[in-house]
DNA sequence: GCCACATGCGCAACTAGTTGCGTATGCATC
DNA sequence: GATGCATACGCAACTAGTTGCGCATGTGGC
């Protein structure tokens, strides 16, 4: 299960609560894998279970109690252990893409205003990213060793936003809809 | 569920057995949504249950019999209103950037083989999405009114390879392997 | 005083998808 | 004659992920 390794990858940056790694997850774990808080608070029961992880209990005022989770020397492990393991083939699930496949047979107006919608969601990624690599790689030519996977991991979000950002303009253009209603 | 919709654009296009649809879904549709044939079946099965689709039942000789499947009215209703539903974004899961941003805990040239194989992988699917590009739109400048979408889709795959087929560059070069080597 | 929101945890019930197996026929290859 | 592959269907058991809900506290705004 990738999302356990997800959750490893986290946590060796930095150990966090379920609650930290949930908001992680919804901004920048979650640029490239997606979890909700349900989830990785199971997911994070079976891996102290399984020694991947311990949590210690820390006590707050003005807040509840949070568990925090760091890796265990298993944890590190399993980690490394993941890096060596074989990739598969990316899954592709693009419910634009049967959208547009379906375009002859329901209701073209609707499926433009979903690829405006798209068209928008890409942009404003993208901008994000882009705040992202000013805040946080100012010298993209000299960026340290240490920062170099998730460096290459931003270059890779901004390059899939930017093409999204083009096929969906190229289908505007295709389907007709004028270059100042974009 | 958007397997179901996958299908029913599938059917839509031409009637099926399940194991044809199971090719399909290795092939073109398959190019926007994975499935395997267990999934299909069953899927298959709920959906004639819920009278999306029908099935009849076709003798053949030298073969096995096989049920073909085809739209209802209902199906094809169905198929209009998904058009209609609003899209929500992109769900990114990419094993490769979990690896990536594993790097400082794990092994390098590993890595490294399983960037190189997603380069691989995306140069495979470039070629075949490029001869698909050559065999049934030999005139990009005029793809007609009802072969519109399954273009935009195709085009789609052939950016979003393109893109990924960079970034692998860029993190081949960026971990410091020889152009020789690539 | 009430409502919304952030912090913090989680269960229960469900749907979706994977993995492994089983059944049967016919054709081609070694 | 055995082995493997293509055609054709599917079940059973499992894992992964979603949806909906519940509980508790404190802060800030109207």
């Amino acid at each position: 299960m990738a999302l356990e390794h997800a959750i490893l990858v986290s946590l060796a940056e930095r150990s966090a609560s379920g609650y930290e790694l949930a908001r992680r997850f919804d901004a920048s774990i979650g640029n490239f894998w997606k979890a909700s808080h349900q989830q990785i608070y199971k997911v994070l029961g079976r891996m102290e279970a399984d020694r991947l992880v311990e949590s210690e209990l820390i006590a707050q005022d003005g807040r509840p109690d949070k568990k925090v989770y760091a890796l265990t020397a298993d944890g590190r492990a399993e980690l490394a252990a993941f890096t060596t393991t074989p990739t598969g083939p990316e899954v592709l699930r693009s419910d634009l893409a049967v959208k547009l496949r379906a375009l002859p047979f329901g209701d073209r107006d609707a499926v433009i205003a979903s690829v405006r919608q798209r068209h928008a969601d890409h942009q404003a990624k993208l901008a994000d990213y882009e705040a992202s690599r000013v805040r946080f790689y100012p010298d993209p030519e000299h960026v340290p060793e240490e920062q170099l996977g998730a460096w290459l991991v931003l270059r890779g979000g901004i390059r899939a936003e930017q093409a999204g950002l083009a096929w969906c303009e190229e289908i505007l253009q295709a389907l007709g809809v004028d270059e100042a209603d974009r």
